[in-house]
DNA sequence: CAAAATAGAATGAACGTTCATTCCGTTTTA
DNA sequence: TAAAACGGAATGAACGTTCATTCTATTTTG
């Protein structure tokens, strides 16, 4: 096995056993016997375990911004615009479930509370794309004249929610309710 | 100090820390000197944590339904009705932020799903009334004809989001922002 | 003063992390 | 080229810490 294999299998391994059982229900021992591989070996490539997760995360969102971008042209008109990503997005999570649950335990957790405080405040590109596309909503006035912040609620907290409810089993997604989601999340920003 | 004193010490200082910290961020030590009682102590009131922080789940849900039941008639137009849920929700959810806090870490744990879905697949009362509400509107035409669960995702899904955003001090809600995004939230689910 | 309640020390299990050791592919030596 | 030496990757037992829970001596209550 090369040196990346090992790796590539710990992460794996800890993105299959976090989003199941969540931070602490995914013990480091735990996660190296799934990978194939010993405890201290995951050392060798992450410093500790907040390294671990945070790279794991930063690989995550990675993956998802290239499959939103694709096809995507801010050529299009904004209501495209939006129910292209939108749709993607949701596809993407519903596709990807391990992903989106954990995505969810990294928000929902001080990683990812101090992940969005320095990327509201401050520099990080990564998303650069749904804020351009916001920001010209509102100013064409297509847009309620509200915070970004609450704009990216109004759009994304039902498309989250919704993921969610599916990767559950609470309700089964097709593709005539995801379309029927993102357009009603569009209704909630819509002016 | 007398016998129910101890108990809803323990029961605020737990609604506290574990508001705070996160479940595994607030061990029962902590908890017991927050509340300003003996580790021992917190045992006679509760058999172990999970049952602390199931019934303080039970006690602050039980809060909230009261306090959005104040002012609530059926005799009200289904638009009516939603917007008072919608701000009273909200309203309380930033009046009270550590028990919005303690819900969201309770939502995201297993107890939460093991909740929703014992609440979704069988009896439970409890929040009948968001239930009959969005029934009946669906029925009226009033709402989009979507699955109930779906309903609630694109209603309560921006509501929570904002909450949290305000909470963490993202944004901040006044009254007219708490206005607009009810209205906002009810432009997504309805026709 | 008997019984219930309390406090906090004690307990053992589980965790993240470390480190002495082993393993193995490569390089050097003769 | 066969044998020896080398170095870094890999290992997993062991360590120290933290936690939920239990135990027990003491205090409070009626």
């Amino acid at each position: 096995m090369s040196k990346t294999d090992k790796r590539d299998e710990v992460v794996r391994a800890a993105l299959e056993l976090i989003a199941e059982l969540g931070f602490h229900g995914a013990p480091m021992a735990m996660i190296a016997e799934r990978a194939g591989v010993g405890a201290g070996t995951i050392y060798r490539y992450f410093e500790n375990k907040d390294v671990l997760i945070a790279e794991l995360f930063r690989e995550v969102e990675e993956k998802i911004y290239a499959d939103l971008l694709e096809g995507y042209s801010t050529k299009n008109p904004i209501r495209e615009r939006f129910l292209h990503l939108g749709t993607a997005l949701l596809r993407y999570y519903i596709a990807n479930p391990l992903e989106f649950r954990y995505l969810e335990q990294f928000y929902n957790s001080p990683f990812g509370v101090a992940h969005r405080r320095s990327k509201l405040l401050g520099s990080k590109e990564g998303c650069y794309f749904f804020r351009e596309l916001f920001e010209e909503a509102v100013s064409q006035q297509v847009m309620k004249d509200l915070p970004l912040v609450l704009l990216f609620d109004l759009a994304f907290g039902p498309l989250f929610a919704a993921a969610r409810d599916h990767i559950l089993g609470f309700v089964t997604l097709d593709d005539l309710l995801i379309a029927r989601i993102i357009e009603a999340c569009w209704d909630g920003v819509k002016r």
